[in-house]
DNA sequence: ATTGCTTGATTGTCAGACAATCTGACATGG
DNA sequence: CCATGTCAGATTGTCTGACAATCAAGCAAT
């Protein structure tokens, strides 16, 4: 045995842990540019995505488009009627509804398993906590802070230790993200939210758990308000 | 105007409301024959998936292929790993306990939200819990009885109202039904749980929610100690 | 005003092909 | 014996080109 400390074939147990390499294959290079340009605002709401003209624009096959056009549509970003092609989904206010309320179900449940969690849930709370605040103080721009502030949210979820709960408030917020990318396309108010949160993440350290949730359900219920309000939908 | 009761042209005043024609793709096809022969036990866990073998198979063309085994490896039944293809996901103990730990989140909501749920999301419990008891009299297959059990399940995330929960609640099912799959290939032991699910219903109508959150919160533990002994995974 | 036809555009699906990569066996050299 | 290099086969990732089915719109006809 010339490994006696990595028996087991499964295991590698070599001093190359840490490196990775990010392989990606081109339909997840063309789903992610077009991830960016619907958040960055270049494509408006119910734009067509026409499979030819995307394969030209961005100099790959007609397939490829087609395949990257369908994650878009699992992830609900965009809708396929059939034979009549994807377009970027238009949220409407069922939809905002329907997200902030699974949104609570999900965060709510990662804030009451607070006490219960392992300490390094609690530390990615924290540290996506000072994540968020030090982008709000340092200027950051609309699009990170964004970012950093579903991220803290996502954060919560990860407090219940559950992998696909996390993958579930990854998809609602990207749909989010959808439905503010429309929003700031007409006016870019990112009103700080800095100290709302650092609120609710003190009074979980408190151990206030019930307090928190309650603070957590009027923190999401004013987020659908205003995201409702600045949609100008009912 | 001719159509006084109907003036909003996206709204149909048709005496054809109640017609539906399902259009389905030949990839939409495709998907549900594979997962069919996957919950049929037919594909056993970690066969893999190899494209012009099932477009032979099928009658149909590669690309065709390829896009249902994308849409299986976003549902969680299969797994993709770069250049060597989809295979059929193994469920492993980790993945057991966290569909288990994230349905008690979603099915723990809907149980909540009991009291203040509409009248019609509360029969559509009640409906589903008997067609299941009556299949589990009935003496239906193995398949259909997983079917309606875990439809029960669904219907009370369907208590929150949030068609995303739902849709969250059906994945999980999913991934269940392929754990599922693999235990029934050795032994076949639906063991009749209609009575508990009866009860759980029973504690809702009497009014007592918290009684009835805790009775299914041992539930699902059960259930999921079952699955794993099943397994044979720790 | 409704129906029917025609044209152009777009999607859904197919067939064939090629390069890149993985697997496994084999050969080579220390 | 072990590590490395090499090769053939298999499979995927991607491209090209093509065709039928469907849709939208415009126009003609009843």
């Amino acid at each position: 045995m010339s490994q006696p400390t990595g028996p087991s074939p499964g295991e590698q147990r070599s001093p190359f842990r840490t490196l990775h390499l990010e392989l990606s294959s081109t339909v997840d290079r063309v789903a992610d540019e077009l991830r960016r340009a619907v958040f960055d605002g270049e494509l408006e709401s119910g734009t067509p995505l026409r499979e030819v003209a995307l394969a030209e624009s961005l100099g790959v096959s007609r397939p490829t488009v087609r395949e990257a056009l369908g994650i878009l549509v699992a992830e609900g970003l965009a809708v396929r009627e059939p034979n009549r092609g994807v377009a970027i989904s238009t949220p409407e206010g069922d939809s905002v509804r329907d997200i902030c309320r699974a949104r609570w179900v999900l965060e709510g449940a990662g804030v009451r398993r607070w006490p219960d969690a392992d300490e390094t849930l609690r530390d990615a709370v924290r540290t996506s906590l000072v994540a968020y605040t030090s982008a709000v103080r340092s200027g950051a721009s609309y699009q990170e802070l964004n970012e950093r502030h579903l991220a803290f949210h996502v954060s919560l979820v990860g407090l219940t230790g559950s992998p696909r709960l996390v993958a579930m408030a990854d998809s609602l917020m990207v749909e989010l993200k959808l439905a503010l990318a429309q929003v700031d396309r007409i006016r870019r108010n990112a009103h700080d939210q800095a100290d709302s949160h650092t609120a609710l993440v003190m009074l979980l350290e408190r151990g206030d758990v019930t307090g928190a949730a309650d603070f957590l359900e009027r923190h999401l219920a004013d987020a659908e308000a205003s995201i409702l309000d600045a949609l100008r939908l009912d």
